[in-house]
DNA sequence: TGTGCTCCGTACATCTATGTATGGACGGGT
DNA sequence: ACCCGTCCATACATAGATGTACGGAGCACA
């Protein structure tokens, strides 16, 4: 019936790692979310039996924990690799860190997958949900730094983050229609241009 | 160890409907996810055994069926009545969409961690994707035609109303923080008069 | 060659879930 | 009083998932 990764012969492939198995458990949350995160699957898609995870893991608890803070410690990162990266010019920093939010493809797809299945555990989670909280506030103040730089407004720069951020969450969401990717960054400039550049000039030109 | 229902006698409540099977499953989905949907757990909220369930269900594929046709065609009735709502004044006329739309509190909460849920089930069950896509685009239309009577560019509108909506989408995903519900309605009216409304009437007032 | 460590297979116990078969409780109508 | 339709309980078979215990293959290294 399923493909049932490929029976190899054991010397084809070296010994799993932990890392093998947090990278399986990964793909099994981007596919099926974190209740289809089993032991018996990701076994049979690594090619062994459960003996391997129960040398490199404890519990499955202990998978899932490890598979949290992986991605903690991930968002940490490109948050800090996004803040480094800053230019003279606050319009093309803003389209930027876009550029950076909705860059689809790749493995992003996955991340994002990832993410929207984190979500779906942190409702029922108070730790996850307290995770997702500190990474969310994390990336709107990145935001709304961004947004008062080209503003100047502080109220208005966060009620502009938290509008944005949103809509790009919800976009994630609404995954991959009524708007696709790649039109929701052009609609984002869109209205960056329109709106708010307009305004930070006001009444220069009227048509 | 859980309240387990409260064991009651047979003749205290009359008996189970086919309806009460789909709210208690409901309420499973709202809590849990349709990972959590099972037919054990539902029938011991309920206080009674499977046997009920298979008399009133063939399956439990049935069950899911049936959830899913019920959410459409509430969410189909609602966005009916919501078109039937119209006042002369478009501003208002928005504002009324986007606290039909925001309205937080009551059984809405259940309503949006239903509809959060079928979005998870939506990324693997291509049947549901297509019924997501479905009203999303109902709602984003309805959106839109608010937006075109308060701007008169058809353009733009579908732009805000694409922002506006994915937003919402949004604040339901990183329900409740960081940004609370009650606080998503005011910035987003915030939003409208600051920017839309203040481009509509370009330069009356300077500050 | 042999010894020890790393990694994995196998077998067993346990739990939970679905689905089916069957019988029984209950109430309404005649 | 009887029957019958509705609704539910019980018991059984089956499947899949988690842990645990134990053993063994394979490799590095002396």
């Amino acid at each position: 019936m399923k493909p049932a990764a490929k029976t190899r012969k054991r010397s084809e492939t070296p010994r799993l790692n932990r890392e093998d198995w947090l990278a399986a458990a990964f793909m099994a949350v981007v596919n099926g979310g974190f209740d289809k995160v089993r032991v018996l699957m990701i076994a049979d898609a690594l090619g062994v039996t459960r003996g391997s995870f129960y040398w490199h893991f404890t519990d499955h608890a202990e998978l899932v924990s490890a598979l949290l803070t992986r991605w903690k410690d991930r968002e940490i990162e490109i948050d800090r690799t996004l803040k480094s990266e800053s230019t003279a010019d606050p319009q093309a920093d803003l389209l930027h860190l876009l550029d950076a939010a909705l860059a689809h493809g790749g493995t992003d797809l996955e991340n994002i997958r990832f993410e929207l299945a984190l979500r779906g555990l942190g409702r029922r989670d108070p730790v996850v949900a307290k995770m997702l909280v500190e990474v969310d506030e994390m990336r709107m103040s990145l935001f709304a730094y961004k947004f008062e730089r080209l503003t100047g407004d502080s109220k208005a720069a966060i009620e502009l983050a938290a509008l944005f951020y949103l809509a790009i969450v919800g976009s994630h969401q609404a995954l991959s229609r009524p708007v696709s990717p790649p039109q929701v960054k052009e609609f984002l400039k869109d209205i960056i241009a329109n709106y708010l550049i307009h305004r930070q000039t006001p009444a220069r030109k009227n048509k």
